[in-house]
DNA sequence: TTTTATTTTTAAGCATGCTTAAATTATTTA
DNA sequence: TAAATAATTTAAGCATGCTTAAAAATAAAA
């Protein structure tokens, strides 16, 4: 294929299925930021090579082709960014952006080196699994957005959303990151936001926020 | 600019400009592999950008800004076939065709961070030079292809053309590598071949295979 | 210098991936 | 169920980067 706009389509489809492998056009505009009319005729051509199922005004859905280039997008986009942290020394903040240019630009040989080179890394610097060269996607534990945790409550951070440079910099700020303890003290009704303790430090965060950083459940 | 069409031009015109700063259109698309006229429409635009200087049926120049983004865009070509191959151990035959990709896809706050972790490389693994940041292209020695050598003759390899992975493949085979000493022991007339000796072995290695092999000039 | 060959440009057209505006279909609400 | 709203598709158009074929300019040969 070799094409980074339908890379792109693939990966958001694959990211955004619901349950049963269906995805709303609307969705993928979104996240795309184009025209629902450009997703109409991405979603024709895709359809046409075999990658999607689509009828007009019927549901979106991956074929076993479609599914399998997009989890491998998915794969280099994430092996991608454990290398750029972890060998390279860029920040968590940063690697999101890298790797979305990156996962376009290398053969699957490079891919593998690098997966060899980091020892079969499971998850990336968010928490996100990575798929393995077979299509085997590592078990992600129980957890939930920390901004459902009632006052009291405390958890480890196992995954964070990592596609706002700006939110991923500020949580650092806070302690915050993979494995960190994270306590409830209060919650306040009228706009959600929260006293959390990280460290030994108290913070208010707002719901935003919290929404975008998962605990797990034990 | 974030274009790999124009980039790509800058970087073979920036590369193959004679001692006056020129080139012809022609071999701007041999080595693009387009069609002359496709050339004409991107050079219009490239003159619009202010990257060169271009009159029609005339010379085609750079200008500084022009020669700024080329000497970058060779800048992270060398930077990450250093980096793929003394980092990821990928075979010098392999990491031009990978770079060629990855050279549109990065930063420059990524090729920063390759450059120091590689100890600020002078050269790349066929021996080309690295621009600096500033812009300074370090000095090559004083060299010539291989197949000028007299019979009689050797010294050490310093610079080998990277574009061909089959050509670099052989060569390796033969023992052939930067700083690696090659004797010319016999001539042919006839078709230009030439048997020389790499490591105590003797090989016959045709013309255009010497062409592309260089020699430190002492 | 005149003819011939080569190089470069123009013209017309095509595929890709977008856009906005209008039309159509599906879903929600009353 | 009917009307209102939301989602999706169609239509027309635009920029980019190519193509081939024909025309024009330049360079080389006779
Ligand atoms: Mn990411
Ligand atoms: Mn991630
Ligand atoms: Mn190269
Ligand atoms: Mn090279």
């Amino acid at each position: 294929m070799k094409n980074i706009s339908k890379e792109d389509y693939l990966s958001v489809i694959f990211k955004n299925q619901n349950s049963n492998g269906e995805i709303k056009s609307n969705i993928i505009a979104g996240k795309l930021s184009v025209s629902n009319a450009a997703v109409t005729d991405m979603l024709k051509k895709l359809s046409k090579d075999g990658y999607i199922i689509y009828e007009r005004y019927k549901g979106i859905k991956l074929t076993v082709d479609g599914e399998n280039y997009a989890r491998n997008m998915v794969r280099r986009h994430r092996i991608w960014e454990v290398f750029l942290n972890q060998i390279v020394g860029m920040p968590w903040e940063k690697v999101h952006e890298e790797a979305n240019k990156l996962e376009h630009s290398s053969s699957d040989d490079l891919i593998n080196r690098l997966e060899t080179m980091l020892d079969y890394p499971e998850y990336d610097p968010h928490g996100d699994p990575i798929p393995t060269k077979e299509g085997k996607i590592p078990k992600l534990k129980k957890h939930r957005p920390l901004s459902e945790l009632k006052e009291g409550e405390s958890g480890k951070v196992i995954r964070v959303n990592d596609f706002d440079e700006k939110f991923l910099g500020y949580i650092s700020e806070l302690g915050i990151k993979l494995q960190e303890k994270i306590s409830v003290k209060q919650k306040r009704a009228f706009d959600k936001s929260m006293e959390v303790v990280v460290k030994g430090k108290l913070w208010n965060i707002s719901n935003k926020l919290a929404q975008n950083v998962f605990i797990e459940v034990k």
